[in-house]
Formats: C-alpha cells, structure tokens, sequence
RNA sequence: GGGAGCAUAGCUCAGCUGGGAGAGCAUCUGCCUUACAAGCAGAGGGUCAUAGGUUCGAGCCCUAUUGUUCCCACCA
C-alpha cells in the first residue's frame, strides 16, 4: 500500500534506517545458491589505522554498484568486507602513541607491545569498516575478515612452508633497501624517489703501484669507508695499464684492488667507480662477480659504526652463528657514531684538508624514500628473506597475455605486464613485530633453519630443543596478497565458501597498486589454488581536490566523505563519484557537482511525491490502452534498460549513470509527467487510472535502474510506492522487452515533441508572457498525427485552444507564423507582431533550413558517399531531405503571405 | 632512459565499435505555472592542442610536433 512522502528528504534518517533494515533482515548475506550462478568481489582491506577517505569511497561506490547490480540481476552475489593490519603503518603508529608515554618497543618487550597492538587494532580497527556503512555498502558482515585472523595467518603459513619445501623462499644476506626511520627492511615496491639536488664529488684516490692518481666521482662519499675496490672498464683505454692494480683508500690507507667490470661505464664521470658492496645495490652485484669483500660502515639506525659494533659482529662470528656472507663491520674511527649526514661532512673536510677532493659538481638526482615516512632510504646489505620472483611471474605473465584476465581499462594491462616483467625477488621479511611471525625456527646447536607450521619441539637435523624462532614478520603484502581465497576458507578447499565463490570475479582497485597488491594477488592465486584470483580487474583513478591536487594530509586539502554524506547524503557523494566520470581516470572533488547531484536526489524525491500526491492504485499494471505518450516513455524506458545494462556489464558506470539521470530527469520530469496531467487532472476516471499506473511502473523501473548508484532514496521511495513484497535491493533487474518497441509512436511523439518547442521557442522570442495564452490554427496535410497534441499544446505551450485543419488560412495578417516539417502553426498574437520582426524571424528559419538542405545535397550528390555509407546513413540523409523541403516549402509560402 | 594518460563551451568533465559536437556549473532572457526556485521555459557560447595521412565521411583510426600529468628504471 502506497503512503505519502514527507516533504523534504533527509537522507541522515532515511539512510541509517535503511541500511540497519537491509543488515537485520539478511540482504547483504551472500548464499551459496546451487541454481544461481555466483558473483563475489573481494574488498581491499583497508588499513585498520585508517579513517574513510575519499579513495575508500570511491572504490566502494564502484564495488557495491556492481554488487548491487548482480544481485538485482539475479546473481548470488558476495562482497566479503574486511580490514588488513598493515604492518609498517600501524607499527609506526603505535610507536609513536608509545613515544608520548615515553616507552619504547624495547621497554615493554614483544609480548606486551603485541596486547598494545591488539588493543589499537580493536579500537580503531572497526571504525573504517563502520563507516563503510555509512556509504551504503552491501557487504556480508558476518564474513568479514582481518588478514591477521586465524584464518588469514594459517593461510599465511600454509603458502610460507609449502614456499619454502619447493625452494622458493631462501633467506640471505642480499641487498634491500633499508629505512632507518622505521628500522626495518623495505621492498623495492615500497620505495619512492624524489628528486633532490645534492652534489656529485670528484675524489682523488692514489694507485698504489704507480703512484698516479685516480678521480672518481661520487654522490654518497660517506660510503668510502666500505669501499673494498674501485672498478674500471676492461675496454677503457686510459685505464689498461691499470689492470691488477691497487689503490690506497683515503682516510683510512686502506689498499682496495682495481678491478674491470662492465658497471663501470666509460661514459659516465671519470670511468672510475668506488665499489661499496655493503651499501649500494649496484656495487653489492659488483662485489658478487669479483668475490670483494663486503664492509658495513653504517648502523641499522643510520650512523657510522664503531668499536660496540665490531664487537657485536666479533661476537656474532665467534658464536657460529653468523652466516658464510654475513657483511663485516667497520670501526669508522673518528667517524663512528656520527650520523650518515654528519659523516658526510666531516669527509668532505677531511678530503679537502688532504686537498683530495678535486671538485664539486652540482647534481640533481632521485633519491629513494620510504613510502611510509619519506626518510631517505639506505641501501644495506642484510639478512632478509625472499621469494624467488622468476617461476611464479611466468605463468603470471602467460595467463594475462593470453587474456585470461582482463584489465578494465585495457590501458593498465601494461602496467601489471611491465611489472610483473621486471620484478626481482621479493624481500618479504620485515624487522617488525607487528605481522604474521615468519616461522622459521634456528636450531642453537647445528644451525639448522626449521620452518614449520606448529611450534617444532625439536631440531629435524640434531634433534635438539634449542630453538629459537625468527624475530621478524612478513611484509604485509604477503598476506594481502592471499586475500581473496583466504578469505574463502583456502587452504581448506573444500570449504563450502572456497567452492561456491572461488575464484572472485571482479576486483576493483586504484591504479596506484596495481605492483604492490594485483599483480601478488595474480601469480600467488596461480600458484597456490592454480587458478587466476578474478577474471576482473576494474582499475579507477584517484579523487583529487578541485585544483587537481592529490589529497594529502600534508596539505590538509582532503575532503572527508562523512562530512559531505552528513550534509548531502550518500547517494548524492555515491553519484557525484560515479556520474560523468571515465574508467581508469582521476576526478576531481567538487563543490559544485555535489551539489548538482545533491539537487538530482531532490529532483527524484519530488517527482515520486507528486507521484504519491495522485496515488489511487494499489499495483501498478501497465493498462491494456497505450496513449502515445506512455508508448513514447515505454520504449524509451525499454531502450534505456538495453543500453544501462550493457554500460555496467561493460563496467561503463559512468555513463550509465549518466543516461539514467538524462531519462529521469529530461524525459520522465519534463515531458511524461508535465503530460502525464493532463489525464491526471481530467475526468476520465479510467485514464486517470491508466496513467497512474504507467507512471509508476516507469519510476519503479527507473528507481531500480538508479538502485545500485543510489541505493538509500531509491528504497525509500519504492517502499512507498505500491511495491512487490521486500525490498527493493532484492528485487529483479529489468530487462529489455522487445514489446515495448514502439519505434513509430516514438517518432510520432518526437514529432509533436519538436512542434511544442517550436511555439515555445516563437514565443520566448517575442517575449509573450507566460500567463498570456493564445489560440493555436495548425495547417497540416497530416491532421492525425496533431489530433493527439491539441490537450499536449495546451498543456505545454501556452495554447489557448487548438485547431487543425488542412486548408491553408486566408488572412494570416497579424499573426505569429511557425513552420515545422509536417505543419504551419498561426498564433494571433496582434497587438505583439511586428511585420518587420516577423519577417526576419521566418527567415533566419528560412536560411536555417536552407543550409540543412545544402548539406543535405552535398552528401546526396556524393556518388562515393552514395555508393560506399551504409544504408542506414544514407536512408537518414534522405530523411532529412524530406523534412528540409517540406520545411523550406511552408516558411516560403509564410513569407509570401506576410 | 623506457611506458602510459590527458589536451573538447568561461570552469569541471562525458562522448560506446568513425556518420552533422554533449552534460553540470557559470552567463543572458522570461517565469514563484497547485512535485520541485535545490525549480520551469528559452538563448548565447567550441576550425574537439598543432601539422600531415587513411576514409565517401575523423573528436574518435595512423604518423609527427607541442604542452601537461603520472608510472617504471641501479645512472656511480
């Protein structure tokens, strides 16, 4: 039973009752439905520090559009929601809560540094996933998950030791890339380059056997202290004497080989490059090929090591521990303790009181920054764990080169191919306690690495109990990148949830993490449950402020999507993100589109209203007699169903969005509804009721077109409507009718459509007053096709009273003249027309219509034209030829007759 | 050094496989017409970055150029 709407919508209460009424009654629950096909998206977790930003909001809108749509369309659909620990960050985060209490991880030890943790994670580890609410989002709440969770981390175990068994995970003493801010290790994918200007120091170092001098340039001569050679080209000539030479290392007269290597490029500089195997990524390959030994000068804290750290090492290798490539530590002597900066110029100093430091050169360079903190980050060479990138990214590369998986837009698929193409090995361990422990456990006896899923008790080479585990924790991507089987119940793959809803079928995500997570996600679903994770990847752009700034906290330019949805509404923010705006590309925020679609939300309520204020029916049922008008709507609305339809399967949001506003608010408020009260306010009880039902039968389906865009005002209003049982969420999508293919009554209405505009447009012209109405002659050789819009005239053009007949009038003097293709209109408008004005008005129509006619003729004349358009092309310019004529003819004779 | 995007009305942006350029906002005119002034009816405003090419036909396809943004890359 339909009731009234109140007068003014407030989406804060109308959204939050809807959602809990959708939630409660078990909507959003994903069934495992034997007759329905399923269709499941995998939320990318947020990062349980975070609060909803304009980027969550737009990745949900587009997700819960297409779970909504699915749904409606018939689909056992799923959308598992849940939150990722986000190692780094949230360590960080704690640690720095930590530092205004003045504690540090140390003070309190890993034990109860991890209850902190758990206790952050319970505090603010929902509030994201609540506000996710707030936008509308249709996810299964009951399986949300924590990729720290029990079932995230066996997972998570289950992928680390079967790695491990097949020699794809190895641990050793490599290069990373190191923050010393964070103190722990970082992946390639992790570091960020900005450009710094910075300087590139010529340095003089002396050869030992022939007493010359070498000049070498560098950007970092704090390393110098780890050089253990100087490379040279083996082809450069300059050098060739040089071959199986040495040199004295300045400042600490230390003799280091000359060695021919094909990184030192005879281009660049001098060719002649220090070697630094310990702290540079280049050098360390160096060192690899030419068996150098590899000195570390700097702390993991970022300065220059001393005397303690020596020791540490000493102690190190003397305990067997150490491994055959641990790096060996350097006691920098004056310089030990300093900071690397500090160091830096105290070796310039040095260099120049030596009057060994030749030049100094002005360089701008990108240096590597940590992603999470932006602190310069230093090459180190360290004990880390890797995955063996090179078996797992083929298969990876194949299946999306063989078009088993599809980027939307296309474009991004290079962006996942050049990545996944260029990948090294993954440094996977993090010097974090925040994460899934790696587990492996070090025999203290023999030495040997156990990885195990449970506790071992005892040492599978010795059989001894003293073990100790790993300290370090996994990259947090490890786990992400299991997220959408894990979640599943993988490696249980007979979990119910796992059979039914793996693999995922659409992931949508930002392009910014395209490296970090999809293309993971891609080659560990490959490899663990051999099948591709989704067959989608639906990429969006990132939302900036309305400069076309990225939204930063630095500077305090992001927009809060809860602030914009307590004053606007969801749907308003969901539409504002989605209508008008193309896949793949940035949007920005503004002002101004909120607003707009804030009006449209507006528009749609106002519209059901007046709806309701003419409500007599308990169920719409389309009548047996079609006005032209309801046929017109009907086969537009038909028409719209195919297209919106084919947008979102094609994952066109955008424009599908974009049509349903044009029909909603163009063609179903301006025109139906101005028309549709005519009968609405006549006495014809039957029509009224006839018309009623049309009306809500096309805004039911209208509602359900928008649902999935605006779900909260959509429900609403359907619920007030006369409406199938339930909700409208659950209710089916519409579908093309071949029916409702009114083709010729659309032209017709299309017709009179044109006819009403004209008058309009006369009388705009010639300024006539809304309120002054005025009779309507229309001299037609097709009176049927006017005898259906004298009450349309009427009603919308300001007529008075309409006449058609089918002789032309003989005194048209004083008199408004309208030519359209099928039919001259005369308005007696006297005391208004002025004969000059009247006449320049009919032939500016006049010139119009002729240069219509003139590129009619050009493409008539066109025998290529002709012979090579397609029909359909020619037959419209044909078209277009008759209403030209027809048109040139009647303003012609109009002139005539002034 | 590679790769990609963008350049369309004053502003912000759409434009599906090529068939005479669209929306919102802004501007101008007239309207408080009993759903909506957050609205209605009209109007003005674009050699679709530049130069070539393919085609009967190009905003769309190809080539080059310019400007701009981003991603990737070990440049000592």
């Amino acid at each position: 039973m339909s009731r009234d709407l109140p007068k003014t919508y407030d989406p804060k209460i109308v959204e939050k009752k809807i959602y809990d009424n959708w939630e409660n009654n078990g909507c959003f629950k994903g069934i495992r439905d034997p007759e329905k096909k399923s269709y499941s998206i995998a939320m990318p977790p947020p990062n349980v520090t975070g609060q909803l930003h304009m980027g969550h909001a737009v990745d949900n809108t587009l997700q819960d559009i297409l779970t909504r749509f699915k749904r409606m369309q018939g689909y056992s659909a799923l959308w598992i929601p849940g939150t990722d620990h986000a190692a780094i960050a949230t360590e960080a985060k704690i640690v720095e809560q930590m530092r205004s209490e003045g504690l540090t991880k140390e003070d309190l030890g890993r034990d109860k540094f991890m209850e902190r943790a758990w206790a952050w994670k319970e505090k603010f580890g929902n509030r994201i996933v609540t506000q996710l609410r707030t936008l509308g989002s249709s996810c299964d709440w009951e399986r949300e998950h924590f990729t720290m969770d029990e079932q995230c981390s066996d997972a998570v175990l289950e992928v680390f030791t079967n790695l491990y068994n097949e020699g794809k995970i190895y641990r050793g003493n490599r290069m990373v890339n190191w923050c010393p801010k964070c103190q722990t290790s970082i992946s390639d994918a992790e570091v960020e380059y900005e450009e710094q200007s910075s300087h590139f120091w010529h340095i003089l170092y002396k050869v030992k056997e022939t007493g010359e001098f070498l000049e070498i340039a560098t950007t970092r001569p704090e390393t110098m202290l780890g050089d253990t050679a100087v490379a040279i080209n083996d082809e450069d000539e300059r050098y060739k004497h040089l071959h199986g030479c040495h040199v004295i290392l300045p400042l600490i007269n230390k003799e280091i080989p000359i060695v021919c290597d094909e990184h030192a490029d005879m281009e660049k500089g001098t060719g002649v490059v220090k070697i630094t195997p310990a702290h540079d990524p280049n050098d360390f390959e160096v060192g690899l090929r030419h068996d150098l030994p590899m000195v570390r000068c700097f702390t993991y804290d970022g300065h220059m090591t001393g005397k303690e750290d020596v020791a540490a090492y000493n102690e190190l290798i003397e305990s067997g521990r150490a491994a055959q490539d641990e790096p060996e530590v350097l006691d920098c002597g004056k310089y030990a303790g300093m900071t690397t900066s500090e160091a830096r110029n105290a070796v310039l100093e040095d260099l120049t009181a030596l009057g060994i430091l030749k030049e100094t050169e002005d360089l701008k360079h990108d240096v590597g920054t940590c992603y999470r903190c932006h602190t310069t980050i230093e090459p180190m060479v360290s004990k880390q764990w890797f995955v063996r990138m090179k078996t797992l990214a083929e298969p990876a590369v194949k299946a999306v080169e063989e078009g088993k998986l599809r980027f939307v837009p296309e474009r991004f698929t290079k962006t996942y191919l050049n990545w996944m193409k260029n990948t090294r090995d993954w440094c996977i361990s993090r010097q974090l306690w925040w994460g899934h422990r790696i587990p492996a456990w070090y025999c203290g006896d023999c030495g040997e690495t156990n990885v195990a899923k449970e506790t071992p008790c005892k040492c599978k080479s010795c059989g001894g109990t003293n073990l100790t585990q790993d300290p370090d924790t996994l990259d947090t991507w490890f786990s992400s990148a299991l997220w959408p089987f894990s979640i599943l119940g993988w490696p249980d793959t007979e979990s119910e949830d796992y059979k039914y809803f793996y693999p995922t079928s659409t992931l949508v995500t930002g392009y910014d993490i395209i490296g970090f997570w999809v293309s993971r996600m891609i080659f560990s679903g490959l490899a663990y449950t051999g099948k591709l994770p989704f067959d989608t990847v639906v990429i969006h752009g990132i939302v900036r402020d309305s400069q076309g700034r990225k939204m930063s906290k630095s500077l305090g330019n992001g927009i809060d999507p809860l602030e914009v949805i307590d004053k606007y509404g969801a749907d308003a923010l969901r539409f504002m993100l989605v209508q008008g705006s193309s896949p793949g590309n940035d949007m920005r925020y503004s002002e101004e589109k909120i607003l707009a679609m804030r009006n449209f939300t507006n528009k749609i309520w106002n519209a059901s209203r007046f709806l309701l204020m003419n409500m007599t029916i308990d169920k719409a049922e389309l009548p047996a007699q079609l006005a032209l008008e309801d046929k017109w709507i009907l086969s537009k609305l038909n028409n719209l169903i195919k297209e919106v339809t084919y947008n979102l399967e094609q994952f066109d949001m955008g424009v599908a969005a974009q049509k349903v506003y044009d029909f909603m608010w163009n063609s179903f408020c301006d025109w139906y509804i101005e028309l549709a009260k005519i009968r609405l306010n006549g006495s014809d009880e039957q029509k009224k009721k006839d018309v009623e039902n049309v009306l809500c039968y096309v805004l039911t389906d209208i509602l359900k077109l928008l649902h999935p865009f605006m779900p909260f005002i959509t429900e609403e209003i359907y619920q007030a409507l006369p409406h199938e049982e339930g909700y409208l969420m659950m209710q089916s999508w519409p579908v093309y009718n071949e029916a409702f293919n009114f083709a010729d009554d659309e032209v017709k209405m299309e017709k009179i459509m044109e006819t009403i505009r004209s008058v309009r447009e006369s009388r705009a012209e010639l300024k006539v007053p809304n309120s002054k109405k005025a009779h309507i002659t229309i001299v037609t050789a097709v009176p049927e096709l006017y005898a259906e819009a004298k009450d349309f005239l009427i009603r919308l053009a300001g007529a008075s009273s309409v006449d058609v007949v089918s002789d032309e009038l003989e005194d048209t003097k004083g008199m408004v003249s309208i030519a359209t293709a099928d039919a001259k209109l005369y308005l007696p408008l006297a005391e208004l027309v002025d004969l000059d004005n009247e006449r320049a008005r009919i032939k500016k129509e006049l010139e119009k219509a002729n240069k219509e006619m003139e590129f009619v003729n050009s493409k008539l004349h066109n025998e290529k034209f002709m012979s090579k358009a397609p029909e359909k092309v020619v037959a419209d310019i044909r078209a277009k030829e008759v209403n030209a004529k027809a048109l040139i003819e009647k303003l012609e004779e109009m002139l005539k007759a002034l």
